[in-house]
DNA sequence: CTGTTAGCGCATTCAG
DNA sequence: CTGAATGCGCTAACAG
């Protein structure tokens, strides 16, 4: 069903019937309704292809992003996809499983489909061989979850956000708190959480054990369990993400360990399932939706005023820490181990 | 950059460019060769919308489910996605929130959006009106988790693996034996399901209690909650779904009652994630991410020879039952206390 | 093996 | 306010 059929039928010219769709106003209100009602017999859809490339504009976004697998990212992408319609855009998400050359395969992919613009969760902006790409081709993007002083970001605060969660499991008397993390040269957002973890113990006075690199999944929860069984275990531990934390957790139990009353776990991210598990996660949490639907309309708004988005356009959402029940004071024979 | 400056470029016509891109062997290798050095200097890609609009195939593939926060179909999204790539189509995911009228909304914007082709988790088949305009417009489709009779599907033995289970629960030892479920009406899956369960409980000899019905997931913890506090409760649970055996799981929590102890809990997905909690979730589980590759594949291999899928190529996928820790034996003062 | 040309469906000048 | 004509970039005949 082209315009064609619709013109011909309404006995009009195709741009009529152009005109009846894209400025009502521009045409008698008569031979708008006439146009209307054909195309609507006709069951008349305008073709996306062909509106394209005549008005080079696809209303189409990308999204590069690790994985779905992460509820994290899954939230995001739903905020994604829901601010997209509302804004009349379609999103093409692609994954990358955190490798770089998936990134850059991904961004040829993307722009190759015409989008009009893109929102990406890189491993690291810095060394992202995608950015460039895209800097080069012109096209607006926007980083999300990454932090970087030269690109566009909506991101947390996750140095803050680690800081200060490592001053309230001092303030709950725990002293040996370590940091479980993945594989932290694969994410920007695990190295400024990491520096939040070192920075929290330094304002504290507390030495800061070696970081706990899990960098393959399958494996962490053996890995953990080592850790936990260790003469002069941690007390407590901050997760660089809610996944890991939930293994952390799961740890503990198979080294015998209880969560809380052993072991403190805080997780990152603030995935909803954290809260319908038991113990209740305890978390910093990211407003995921958000961060999704801020990109949105970042982006939508830069390809209104036709300028591709520039770094002081990022955007930093506010954290939160959600109290659960996988944290809890110290005990004091615990620390009386750590002290002796 | 268009096919046009590549032939010029390179000194011969936009044909053999064209041609050298999608049928190198009908070219000479030196020109070859020639247009894809020029074709690479000038950075040029292949507009996608021309094509499209040329040959009238898109190479993108629409997918309508209800929401990424269930790691169900982000599992199967996931699925979905790769093998997409893998046979050179892009995907345009949109969630409907389990509401009938997004679900239309959906399939009118993913049509309108020039998709070859679609892959849906409908609410119900039989009561889908995004499905008979589907049809009208003869573009290729395949459902995903649902059954039904007239329509292609990829789907597992619901109600199979759910009397299995019931089974499974009474050689435990079980007698009293419950299930939980989302609303029924919203989806074809749980309505299975329960049928599952009752030939279960038929087969068994038992009488099955009323449904729990969590219409809303907000409040599904509260509600079960007192379900579990009744004179009578349930020995077993057996869920709809991982999310509401996971609630369930707290709901027993804050009830006082100890998983498996008091309780034992089976869901139905196998999400991931299930494995790493604490206990760890006895479940049925599909092959998520191979459902959404199958889809893929049925969906790629029906495009290419021309024809809209018929019922016939349903797929029925091996579902298993994974052996969790949330599940035990039941106490023997707890069925004398049924009997009695 | 390569070049010329038409047209996919639409938005947009420019005339009227 | 409306119509005729042009071209977005590409592929598929067809001709050479």
């Amino acid at each position: 069903m082209s315009i064609q059929a619709v013109a011909a039928k309404a006995g009009v010219s195709v741009a009529t019937v152009s005109r009846a769709f894209n400025f009502p106003g521009k045409v008698t209100p008569a031979t708008r309704e006439l146009v209307e009602r054909v195309a609507h017999e006709l069951n008349y859809v305008p073709n996306a292809s062909a509106r394209t490339l005549r008005t080079q504009r696809s209303r189409v976004l990308g999204v590069v992003l690790p994985t779905l697998l992460n509820p994290t990212f899954a939230e995001c992408l739903q905020g994604i996809a829901r601010a997209a319609v509302a804004g009349g855009y379609a999103i093409i998400p692609v994954t990358t499983g955190y490798k770089l050359d998936e990134e850059e395969r991904a961004v040829h992919l993307l722009l190759a489909g015409n989008v009009d613009g893109l929102i990406l969760v890189v491993s690291n902006p810095s060394s992202s061989a995608a950015l460039p790409r895209l800097q080069a081709a012109g096209v607006p993007y926007v980083l999300a979850y990454n932090r970087h002083p030269d690109h566009p970001c909506v991101s947390v605060d996750g140095e803050g956000a680690v800081a200060d969660a490592v001053t309230r499991l001092v303030l709950l008397g725990h002293r040996r708190i370590a940091m479980v993390s993945g594989t932290l040269a694969a994410s920007d957002r695990a190295q400024q959480r990491y520096r939040g973890y070192l920075k929290g113990m330094a304002e504290a006075g507390l030495a800061a054990p070696a970081l706990i690199e899990v960098p393959f999944v399958e494996t962490a929860v053996d890995a953990l369990s080592s850790q936990l069984q260790a003469r002069n275990r941690p007390t407590a531990l901050i997760c660089s993400n809610d996944l890991l934390a939930i293994r952390s957790i799961r740890a503990a139990h198979l080294s015998g360990l209880s969560v809380p009353g052993d072991l403190s776990v805080v997780g990152f991210d603030g995935i909803a399932l954290g809260e319908d598990l038991t113990p209740a996660l305890t978390t910093i949490t990211q407003p995921n939706s958000d961060i999704g639907r801020h990109s949105v309309e970042l982006l939508i708004q830069a390809m209104a005023s036709g300028a591709t988005l520039q770094a002081d356009a990022s955007l930093l959402l506010p954290h939160a820490f959600r109290d659960g029940e996988s944290c809890a004071s110290v005990h004091e024979d615990d620390n009386n181990a750590a002290i002796s």
